[in-house]
DNA sequence: GCCGAAATCATCCCTTCGGGTGACGCGCGG
DNA sequence: CCGCGCGTCACCCGAAGGGATGATTTCGGC
């Protein structure tokens, strides 16, 4: 920066020297004086926008804009609708593996319970969402926020 | 921009007449002609600067930074999957309301179709999708991204 | 005009589901 | 200690679901 200010000055002083050498050579021109004034403004304005740029090229402004993306949301379950419809968590757990297409046989065996054990908590839970078909408990869960 | 340059030339004939009027007011002083170009190069220069700082003002670097943000990320059907195990719309749409909870027969009557046509429709979806359960179908489906 | 895909409906048969009911054991809290 | 909630299991029965197969219609393409 004061490198800058330093060679700002220096061209000035050479500038004028050089002016006022050619303004005794040829001596005085009518209207020199504008000829002059134009010429050093036309210089100075030059290095001014120069400076200007100098000065303002490492001046960046960052700015942070932030998009939406789509993100899977992992599940939460709502504990408060589970508690309000009763749901034991074995009940729970049935349901789940009734949302993940398995038959009663296979949540039994899953579960090391029988099969009449299962239908049972199906059945519990199909009274309890209001469910007549398992199909529809799946969908009621899973819009209840109980299962993912 | 060509609005500055305008107001830039005005302030310059401004100024060189201003001091024209100066220096026949008081007569000429000796340095008179360096004291007007220095005046002439501070002004200019400055305005220089300022024309640089308009002129750079816009440079801005825009940093994009994507945030994970739960979103509903609403749903679009894998065209290519039920191209690839042959999924008519029909099918389809029955899948979408088995999903949905409903019997056959609930289907039936929203179809406007015998129940035994929906029992071979989805007869068909679950020996496309590989299921054995319309639960597993639903799973599957929603698994394949054939349905929301 | 014939072919094939899709949609429709049907019939038989078996499995799975769902409702209803009853019962037993366990653990916790009044 | 007794009741209650929970989990467990059983039996019956009707409804729903699912597999297999065949038939008809409609529609678009070759």
């Amino acid at each position: 920066m004061r490198k800058h200010v330093l060679l700002y000055g220096l061209l000035g002083g050479v500038l004028i020297a050089g002016l006022k050498l050619i303004e005794y050579r040829w001596l005085v021109v009518e209207h020199s004086i504008e000829i002059y004034g134009g010429l050093v403004a036309a210089i100075f304005a030059a290095l001014g926008i120069w400076l200007g740029l100098k000065l303002t090229r490492p001046r960046e402004t960052v700015v942070v804009r932030e998009v939406m993306v789509p993100a899977p949301a992992e599940f939460v379950r709502d504990d408060q609708k589970v508690e309000s419809l009763g749901l034991t968590p074995r009940e729970l757990e049935i349901l789940e593996l009734i949302a993940a297409g398995m038959s009663n046989r296979d949540i039994a065996e899953r579960a090391h319970v029988s099969e009449n054990t299962v239908k049972t908590h199906s059945s519990r839970v199909f009274a309890k969402l209001g469910a007549r078909r398992r199909t529809q408990a799946v969908q009621l869960g899973k819009a209840f926020r109980l299962i993912p």
